[in-house]
DNA sequence: CTCACTCGGATCTGGGGC
DNA sequence: GCCCCAGATCCGAGTGAG
C-alpha cells in the first residue's frame, strides 16, 4: 500500500469543525462527494449562513474571503477564478484549485477554462487508524533492530550500524505494537522527487482527517511518524512528510541517553521507587506553577515513605503532566530551560538571554534535532559542497543546528520566523558557527513567488526546503482554537505548500 | 467505560515607570 | 491613577489504547 487508503464518503473528514463559523464552516463541511446532499440538508446551522456559494446565485465571494486567499499570495483573479469554479466544494478543493491554477497560470490564461476534471473534487478520507498504528514497528515482544519509522518495516538492512539496536531496549510499544506487516513502498510520484528536497514537520496527534489533508497537499506521500523518544528522554509524537530517500540514515553522535537516570543522574538518588517514569513525556510551552510543587512536597511530607496510593496516584500524575523531575527530598521540579536544550538536541545556552518564559516557549515548539537529523543524514553525501536551505517557521534553528550538527554545510539560508527573539536567537548561533549567508524573513506573506525567483536565480536554486509549521491549533493540548487546518494558523500550513510549489516550478522552468 | 497524553491560551496579578 | 509588561495561574477537550 503505497499511498493512503482511500474512501469515497468522506463522511467525518472534518468533523471536529465547529458548525457556526460563518462564512466558510459551511462550505468545510459540505467539502466532498456528498457535498450537495450536505448542502440540502444542513439546515440546522445556526444563524443565518454567510457562507459563499456561487451557486446561490447573484452572491459573489466574500472580499474579506478573497483577501485572505490573496495574503497567501495567490493573485486576485486567480482566487477569483478558482472560487467560481469551485463552487460549494470547500476549501481543500478550493486551495488545490489555487494551486493548480497558479501552476498552470504560468503558461496559460486564467480564463483558459481550465478542466476541472482534473482537480480532485472529492475529499478522500483514509482511515486515520492506520496511520497512527506505525508508530512502533517493533516485534511484538522481539527487540527489535529496527528503528521507530513507519518506513523501516520491510528491512533490517535499512537500519544503522549499532545504532538502532540501541533505540527500543526498554520500551514497551505504548502504541500497541501492532505489526502490521505493512511494507510501505516508497515509490514518490514524479513531480514530488526531489531536487528541491523538502521536509514537513508537525503534530502526530492532530485531529481526524488533518494528516489526510495535508498528505494530499504534499504529494500524496505518507507522513513518517516518528517519537523522538528512540532518540532522546523525552517523547515527541511527531509526523514528517518528505521525500528523502530512507536508505543509509545515520544518527547524530553521541548518541544522547535516552532515560531520565542517564540524561540527569544527579536526580538518581532522589527518585523514588514508585515513580516508574524512565522517560519524560513531550516537551512542552507551559511550566508548573509553583504552588503545585508546593502541594506536591506537602502531600509527600505528611505522608508515609512511601506514600499511600492515593498520595503516590496524584504525584505521578501531576510529574506525568508536568514533566516534574526529582530534585531534592520530597521535591520535584520542571525541567530548566537549559535541560531542556539538552534533550532536544541544542547546544548550551542556545536559548540563553531571552525570558526565561520565552525559553520555555521556543523550546517547546522546537524540533528534536536528533530525530531531524536522522532523517537529514542521508543529504550529507549528496551534497559535500553545502546546500542552500529555504527554513520555513524555524523558530530557534532547530533544523539549521541538525544540519550543522550532521556536518553539512549551509551556502545559503533563507529563513522565515515571525517570533523576533527566535530570529535572534538564530542570527546569534549562525554568527558563531557558519560561514554562510544567513537572510531572515519575518512575515511569509512578502515571500512572494517574485522574491522566490530572485532568490532563486542569485543562489541557483533550493536544495532543501524545510519546516514545521506552527501547531497551536493543531495540537491536542489546545483546548481553545483547536480548529485544524481551517483557522488562521492553517494558512501557514498552506504558505508553506505555496511556496514548495512556487519553488518547484520556477526552478523547473530556470 | 477508564485512563493517559497533548509543539496552548485567556486571564489575573504584581511591579515598574510615568 | 494608569498603562505596560512579564510571569503566574487556571482552564479541558479530543483522541486513542486498553
Amino acid at each position: 500500500m503505497a499511498h493512503w487508503v482511500r474512501e469515497s464518503d468522506g463522511s467525518d473528514s472534518f468533523e471536529w469543525d465547529s458548525d457556526g463559523n460563518g462564512e466558510e464552516a459551511a462550505s468545510f463541511n459540505a467539502a466532498g462527494a456528498s457535498s450537495s446532499a450536505m448542502t440540502s440538508t444542513n439546515t440546522d446551522a445556526p444563524g443565518p449562513s454567510t457562507r459563499v456559494a456561487n451557486g446561490n446565485g447573484k452572491a459573489g465571494p466574500s472580499a474579506a474571503l478573497v483577501q485572505k486567499y490573496m495574503d497567501m499570495g495567490f493573485a486576485e483573479e486567480i482566487v477569483l477564478k478558482a472560487m467560481k469554479d469551485n463552487g460549494d466544494n470547500g476549501a481543500d478543493s478550493l486551495i488545490e484549485l489555487l494551486l493548480t491554477y497558479q501552476e498552470l497560470g504560468n503558461d496559460l490564461k486564467v480564463d483558459n477554462g481550465f478542466a476541472s476534471g482534473c482537480v480532485p473534487q472529492t475529499v478522500d478520507d483514509s482511515d486515520d487508524d492506520d496511520i497512527l498504528e506505525n508508530w512502533d514497528d517493533e516485534d511484538a515482544g522481539g527487540r527489535s533492530t529496527r528503528v521507530a519509522s513507519s518506513f523501516d518495516d520491510s528491512g533490517d538492512e535499512t537500519a544503522g550500524d549499532g545504532y538502532c539496536g540501541n533505540l527500543s531496549d526498554y520500551e514497551d510499544n505504548s502504541y500497541g505494537g501492532r505489526n502490521k506487516g505493512r511494507p510501505v513502498d516508497r515509490s514518490l510520484p514524479s513531480q514530488a522527487m526531489g531536487p528541491p528536497y523538502f521536509y514537513y514537520e508537525n503534530v502526530a496527534l492532530a485531529p481526524k482527517g488533518v494528516w489526510t489533508t495535508i498528505s494530499r497537499f504534499l504529494y500524496d506521500i505518507q507522513p513518517e511518524f516518528v517519537d523522538s523518544k528512540y532518540f532522546c528522554a523525552a517523547a515527541r509524537k511527531r509526523g514528517y512528510i518528505h521525500n528523502l530517500p530512507l536508505e543509509n540514515r545515520s544518527p547524530l553522535l553521541p548518541i544522547p541517553p535516552k532515560t531520565i537516570s542517564e540524561a540527569f543522574p544527579h536526580t538518581r538518588r532522589w527518585w523514588p521507587s514508585w515513580d516508574p517514569r524512565r522517560q519524560f513525556n513531550c516537551l512542552q510551552t507551559c511550566m508548573s506553577s509553583a504552588k503545585l510543587l508546593e502541594r506536591i512536597r506537602v502531600a509527600l511530607t505528611n505522608s508515609s515513605d512511601p506514600p499511600p496510593p492515593r498520595v503516590q496516584k496524584f504525584v505521578l500524575e501531576e510529574c506525568r503532566k508536568w514533566n516534574l523531575a526529582w530534585v531534592g527530598l520530597n521535591k520535584v521540579a520542571p525541567l530548566e530551560p537549559d535541560e531542556m536544550e539538552f534533550l532536544l538536541g541544542f547546544p548550551k545556552d542556545h536559548t540563553r538571554g531571552i525570558s526565561r518564559t520565552e525559553r520555555y516557549r521556543s523550546l517547546g515548539n522546537s524540533f528534536q534535532v536528533d530525530t531531524v537529523a536522522y532523517h537529514l543524514s542521508v543529504l550529507k553525501d549528496m551534497y559535500p559542497q553545502g546546500m542552500n536551505v529555504l527554513s520555513f517557521f524555524s523558530g530557534i534553528g532547530g533544523a539549521e543546528v541538525a544540519l550543522h550538527r550532521l556536518g553539512i554545510r549551509m551556502k545559503t539560508v533563507i529563513s522565515v520566523e515571525k517570533s523576533e527573539v527566535n530570529r535572534t536567537i538564530l542570527k546569534s548561533w549562525w554568527s558563531q558557527t557558519q560561514t554562510g549567508l544567513l537572510i531572515e524573513i519575518s512575515d511569509v506573506q512578502t515571500l512572494t513567488s517574485e522574491r522566490i525567483e530572485a532568490y532563486v536565480r542569485r543562489i541557483g536554486g533550493f536544495d532543501l526546503v524545510i519546516g514545521g509549521s506552527p501547531c497551536n491549533n493543531l495540537a491536542g493540548s489546545n483546548r481553545h482554537h483547536r480548529d485544524g487546518l481551517e483557522g488562521e494558523h492553517s494558512s501557514l500550513f498552506y504558505h508553506y505548500v505555496r511556496i514548495l510549489d512556487s519553488v518547484k516550478s520556477i526552478m523547473e522552468r530556470l
